[in-house]
RNA sequence: GGCAGGAUAGCUCAGCUGGUUAGAGCGGCGGCUUCAUAAGCCGUAGGUCGCCGGUUCAAGUCCGGCUCCUGCUACCA
């Protein structure tokens, strides 16, 4: 039967360029999307750039440049990468189309009519000069936390926290500088509780998610009342205004899966088609690849917009983890932060293609990318294994072409063809792994019976020409099999086997009727094997221009906390640090990272504090020893007692290094 | 601390509803071959299946407890 399949990737945001962690997801599901496209079904593949937000707005205003300008750059810059790696959308579209924003709307209007979406008042930072709200990203200060000055109202740079905007130390607005005042907003919000039970369900026993996600959502969500969504923001905000609710736009992640089903409508309008029949008809199956990161959106939000909406719901929500390198996150300092176009710089997209494939589980695994294993794969597995057996067999039938009808070849074609279905089904489970590795077993019966055969000896004796054609043509048609089976992962590839061969490989029953009395074209090179250098190189940070180094070495801890605006010394004089002694040190019953100390500060004078440093001290270690203390810090109330001060400490990532005064110094004594 | 997921050969992972000597690929080692992009073939060595207990005729496989790792979440000045 016939299947009409609607996949999605999730829509990359316009901030940035496409890298090799977008690429799992794009690739997985480029890979399913073939694969659905091979067996004969339906498929349309959609996606779009996610446009909307004030990350781009404030990026383009730091260029100098309309927002509009900056997208439409980036989805250029997008689709092209993706088109280099052979990504197969049927459209590529874009949330700040018109499309997206009827469909928003029309989505919006239904929430409306049945009652979800609630007005309500909420305190937020105000610039009384401009006369207008200030979202995060406009609300700069010094971070809470590390006291880095300078830091956007959500998160700070430099410690990685993140924070309420209102929690803000001394925060002034970046258009007119004056200090934000608190101030009544009108948001909107989507009540979803009235969902809880259609969306408990769905996530639950409709089969959509993946078990270890129904059961995330299950603790996580489903079991309390479900929040309400805060769908709104105020201007100046990039993104689309909300019908008669001038000066209110919709919350980027209100818009940005809609664009779905906007990308659908502008194909089908290319295309003459009724979207309806994607979006509302119970026979399409709406399938979404995603990464973890974003689970919740498309799990509750989305469903619960698509069913108000009256769309379908997803037949399955695929979720994958992230990429690692060698083990460890990606990071830019270390150069693993490798763009798309980068890697084209080094490598072969569909390298790329096929060991993302042989990697690629069913499950929300982490995926590390391990150079050794990249070259091993790419080298052994589709050079040595796959490629080699066109490259040892098709010369010697050039001349002749293919066997007039097929050979016995012991039961190898009929056993590769009978894999079919359990490699199919591997495909559709989106296990490329397993389906990866079954291929490899045909690609090793097929080399062991080269190695049986032995053409290169039957080439030597002229009486044997006909058991050497018949040989190749074994050969070439097993190859040719494999070859189809992995058409999804390795298009490029499967194409040159096909203009080898005269075979349009674009079907997946190919593989179970042999190729016979046909010419075979003169073989030519098909992949190139990887050097290690190569890929080592790829991951190796990029040296700094010479103009761009700068006079002194960067230090690593600098750029991690950064030096502070200076001070005067009465500004110093304020912080009150003394020589304290550790009486006792206790581990706090119910805390992670705590230890309760009580310091003497010479005589029977004593303080209660609770310090952050259990994973580096002992409590045992640490009674006796003298320590710096902030004296005069205003006590804090915690869920354990009350701190009065704190222990001085250093370091960064979870490193804590307590500071020592020189031996001699007396507990009490002040620092100077 | 809560929730979720994991812990099986050097590495990456399979092991479904419990059942013969625990598997695959890569890597290692030994040999063969030379048609092929220094590719291929054959053989071989590696595991107390995280730890402890329980259920059972029988447990990586089920149950309980523990340890460690990862993610989210909280307390963290």
């Amino acid at each position: 039967m016939t299947r009409q399949i609607l996949v999605t990737s999730a829509l990359p945001y316009a901030n940035g360029h496409i890298h090799l962690g977008h690429l799992v997801e794009y690739l997985q599901t480029d890979i399913f999307v073939r694969f659905q496209r091979l067996r004969g079904h339906r498929v349309a593949y959609m996606c779009a750039d996610d446009t909307h937000g004030t990350a781009i707005m404030i990026r383009a205003e730091k260029e100098g440049r309309t927002p509009e300008a900056l997208i439409a750059e980036m989805s250029e810059a997008h689709q092209r990468d993706f088109a280099a790696f052979g990504v197969s959308f049927d459209h590529y579209g874009s949330t700040n189309s018109d499309a997206n924003r009827q469909v928003a709307g029309g989505i919006w209007q239904k929430l409306v009519e049945q009652g979800l979406v609630v007005e309500r008042a909420v305190p937020r930072l105000f610039d009384a000069e401009k006369g207008m709200f200030l979202a995060d990203r406009f609300v700069k200060g010094t971070c809470p936390r590390c006291k880095t000055p300078d830091q956007y109202g959500d998160a700070c740079e430099a410690c990685g926290s993140t924070y309420p905007a209102t929690e803000l130390i001394e925060p002034r607005s970046v258009f007119s500088g004056s200090a934000p005042q608190l101030k009544d907003s009108k948001q909107f919000f989507v009540r979803l509780e009235p969902l809880q039970q259609k969306l408990t369900e769905w996530t639950q026993q409709s089969g959509a998610l993946q078990p270890e996600v129904a059961n995330y959502l299950k603790g996580h969500f489903l079991d309390k009342p479900l929040q309400d969504w805060d769908v709104s923001r105020p201007k100046p905000y990039f993104g689309f205004e909300i019908p008669g609710q001038p000066g209110n736009f919709w919350y980027v992640w209100f818009d940005a899966p809609i664009g779905y089903i906007a990308s659908t409508v502008e194909w089908c309008a290319k295309t003459g088609q009724d979207v309806d029949q994607w979006w509302r008809n119970p026979d399409c199956e709406v399938v979404h690849f995603l990464g973890k990161d974003i689970t919740y959106f498309h799990t509750l939000f989305w469903p619960a917009m698509l069913h108000c909406g009256g769309y379908s719901l997803p037949k399955r929500v695929h979720i994958h983890g992230f990429l690692k390198v060698n083990g460890e996150k990606m990071s830019k300092s270390r150069g693993t932060f490798v763009n798309a176009r980068r890697y084209l710089d080094f490598l072969e997209p569909e390298w790329l293609r096929y060991y993302y494939a042989s990697k690629l589980g069913p499950k929300i695994d982490d995926l590390d990318f391990q150079t050794e294993e990249f070259v091993g794969k790419v080298n052994s597995d589709l050079v040595g294994r796959v490629v080699n057996l066109a490259s040892r067999s098709a010369k010697f039938v050039e001349q002749t072409g293919l066997s007039a009808s097929y050979p016995d070849d012991g039961g190898l074609f009929a056993r590769a063809a009978a894999m079919a279905e359990t490699i199919a089904a591997c495909y559709e489970a989106c296990d490329f792994r397993e389906a990866t590795r079954l291929v490899m077993t045909l690609c090793d019966a097929a080399n062991e019976y080269v190695e049986q055969k032995a053409p290169w000896t039957l080439k030597k004796d002229p009486t044997k020409a006909r058991e050497l054609q018949d040989v190749c043509t074994v050969v070439l048609n097993l190859f040719h099999q494999i070859m189809v089976y992995l058409t999804p992962v390795l298009p490029g590839l499967s194409a040159k086997a096909g203009a080898l061969l005269g075979s349009a490989m674009d079907y997946w029953s190919l593989a179970q009727q042999p190729l016979v009395g046909r010419p075979v074209a003169k073989f030519t090179h098909m992949m190139a094997r990887v050097e290690a250098a190569r890929v080592s190189e790829m991951f190796t940070p990029e040296e700094p221009t010479p103009a761009s180094i700068p006079a002194a070495a960067p230090s690593p801890t600098l750029e991690k906390e950064p030096l502070q605006p200076d001070i005067t010394i009465d500004d110093f004089l304020k912080v009150d640090l003394r020589v304290a002694e550790v009486l006792e040190a206790k581990a706090v019953e119910g805390a992670d990272k705590l230890l309760q100390l009580t310091l003497g500060l010479g005589g029977d004078v004593r303080r209660n504090v609770f310090a952050g440093i259990k994973k580096a001290y002992q409590p045992e270690q640490l009674v006796g020893r003298l320590v710096l203390y902030v004296a005069n810090l205003a006590p804090r109330k915690m869920k354990f007692g009350v701190s009065a001060g704190m222990v001085a400490a250093a370091g960064t990532d979870g490193e804590v290094y307590l500071m020592s005064p020189d031996s001699g110094a007396k507990p009490g004594q002040r620092l100077h």
